[in-house]
DNA sequence: TGATATACTTAACACTGTTAAGTTAAATCA
DNA sequence: TGATTTAACTTAACAGTGTTAAGTATATCA
């Protein structure tokens, strides 16, 4: 009676089907470009059937930065974390972030900025992905601020700062290729450098 | 015969009416709800006549982007400039910039963010009003490097670094406003701290 | 006054996300 | 096996989108 197992498989891989169509397109020709016709024929369904697996187009979106999220997730984690390090394991993290980020800069943008808007709120919520990100982050800069390497002892706050950092260095380069930036992998280690620098002092 | 001069200060009038009525629907539905009927709707004119005073709708986001960006210029340059004390006034402008940010979250996210997908590469070109931004904090930065402040010799990368910090946190603020963040204005104060502080090391 | 140029509108095209209703094929049950 | 229910998918349609070509008044100038 296996039928009904091999159903289900059917359906999620159908699911997935769509999933992938959805990010090529988006990643390629940026989410507003995209129409629910033009992943359907990509996948040579109807475009009502995107219906049956997904709300709606940013119910689609939300899952396709759901996997990019737990991508980024996956980078950080494989990362080695040298525990006698702590900083210089942050300072790789800080790195690997940002690295991420401009390696997918599409997928980047519509995860933590053309989501938000979409779908308010969403993304960090507690028991997500995103929070998860966060997490790791957290863990990062506890171990560092247990070592007593930096000036503030609270982790909250240690960690916006850096993410803010990272983040605004990612999007800024993302955004404005054409800007005369400083050597692109100069800037970013300055920015990570600084900061940490900046939360010692 | 001033009937030319009458003509073109009318075509002019109802230019800004348009430019007004658009900023004003941008910022409160998001530029991708906004209709060009919308905007012809709310100046009382067929949405035709909106393509005789602009290219096209991104045309119209690109000139909104500019006020914007005139606005934000005008902000910094309001601020007083304190030469014997460069990291106060430097420190000054950067928590302007934020709260320009967050007073204007829909301007700024239109200006930085989604005119960027649109128009790709334009906004910080050289003579526009976004070269002029950056200019001003230039001006700030280099300040700080001449009276020998900071570390770093290089006032292009210098700039960049503190750009990158309040561009991150402006963002976050805007994009996740349920996250729990630290109380807004002490995390704002510290990004900016940390970052002078990390320059100075 | 009549010709010309300016400002604006109407109508249309090809597209969008989304829903309700309809179809077809497979699974279930007698 | 044959009838019936269920699931998967499609067709057709709605109300809306940005944008263009063609048409219409109105004001300016000779």
């Amino acid at each position: 009676m296996g039928t009904k197992e091999r159903r289900a498989r059917e359906k999620e891989q159908l699911r997935r089907q769509i999933l992938v169509a959805a990010r090529e397109l988006f990643v390629n020709e940026g989410y507003e470009n995209v129409s629910m016709r033009k992943i359907a024929n990509k996948i040579e369904y109807s475009p009502t059937t995107i219906y049956l697996y997904f709300k709606d187009k940013a119910d689609l979106l939300d899952s396709v930065c759901k996997e990019t999220l737990l991508n980024l997730l996956n980078t950080l984690e494989q990362l080695t974390n040298d525990k006698s390090d702590s900083v210089e394991t942050l300072r790789k993290s800080g790195r690997a972030y940002v690295e991420f980020g401009l390696k997918y800069p599409q997928d980047y943008k519509l995860t933590f900025v053309i989501r938000p808007q979409f779908q308010q709120g969403l993304g960090l919520q507690e028991g997500s992905v995103g929070e998860k990100v966060f997490n790791y982050l957290r863990e990062m800069v506890s171990e560092c601020v247990r070592q007593k390497i930096f000036r503030q002892v609270d982790v909250e706050t240690t960690g916006q700062v850096l993410w803010s950092a990272v983040h605004g260095v990612t999007l800024l380069l993302i955004d404005f290729p054409d800007f005369p930036w400083t050597e692109k992998d100069k800037l970013i280690d300055t920015v990570i450098h600084t900061t940490i620098e900046g939360l010692k002092a």
